[in-house]
DNA sequence: GTTGAAATTAGGTCGGT
DNA sequence: ACCGACCTAATTTCAAC
């Protein structure tokens, strides 16, 4: 990993359509080279995937809400966060520090299906309560912006 | 938006790089008419850009927290929103309902740098507190699961 | 690791349906 | 809206350095 790999990165994190050959414009490489190195990078498991993001609203996703999970004395965590990744409504799960043991980002049509989907959340075997922090509106969300990549 | 826009988009919420042809292979259209339709899902705004996922420990991000901000009674939320934006180990910021004005991911490499960041939240104008929610482990993140386009 | 050349495949435009 | 045909441009492989 040197300077020009960290320069691909954040070139593919801003536009993961970007060709090789672009790439190897803005970076100074061949188009071969730039394919080489990222080949290299996908199977180091630096990159993940490329993603579409798609404007939730606009997919009939406008309510997201943020919900803390207190598991119960004798949950498995490791179980609770599978059950909780069958959810096709829960986005993202994070184990946390605190009382409470995970976090999850979920994202539904409506209220109704949040009452729903959080009657889902405490019906998983291991979790004691929720609580749930709606989300109002969505200032910005998965900034590129410090990676460590961008500045050099 | 029908049927065959939503299949294109989950595709390409997986496989933010697959190319028209195969899109045009797994949808049952021309590679033409995939381009076409992409292009107009583009400027009505739906997909909202592609980018490259980079599992943030491997680029020196190994420590995620959640952040809670109360905000001062006489505070822009506009305002501090512009200022969170500001910090480039802000991820995310969502306003959320409850006694706190936002909710923002924070990715930093070290607990000394989180410290430091936190600090920083702090000396933002408007923001009376914040509240610290350390994650242990992300068991998933930005899952394209539940947009209703996958299910057809 | 990098390159340039060659073969294959995709992108992008357009006329026809 | 979709397609097929077309030309341009990119991907991908590979021998050579």
């Amino acid at each position: 990993m040197d300077q020009l790999d960290r320069k691909i990165i954040a070139e593919l994190r801003n536009n993961g359509r970007a060709t090789y050959a672009e790439l190897g414009r803005t970076v100074g490489l061949s188009a071969s080279s730039v394919h080489e190195r990222v080949g290299k990078l996908e199977a180091a498991g630096v990159i993940t995937g490329y993603h579409a993001v798609v404007d939730p609203r606009r997919v009939g996703l406008g309510v997201t809400a943020l919900v803390g999970i207190q598991p119960t004395d004798t949950a498995s965590d490791d179980e609770v966060a599978v059950a909780l990744g069958e959810l096709p409504e829960v986005e993202s799960c994070y184990a946390v520090a605190g009382d409470e043991a995970f976090v999850v980002k979920v994202r539904v049509e409506t209220v109704d299906e949040l009452e729903r989907t959080l009657g889902r959340l405490r019906r998983i075997d291991g979790v004691a309560r929720t609580h749930t922090t709606v989300v109002l509106s969505t200032r910005f969300e998965g900034r590129p912006n410090n990676t460590g990549l961008d500045q050099g």
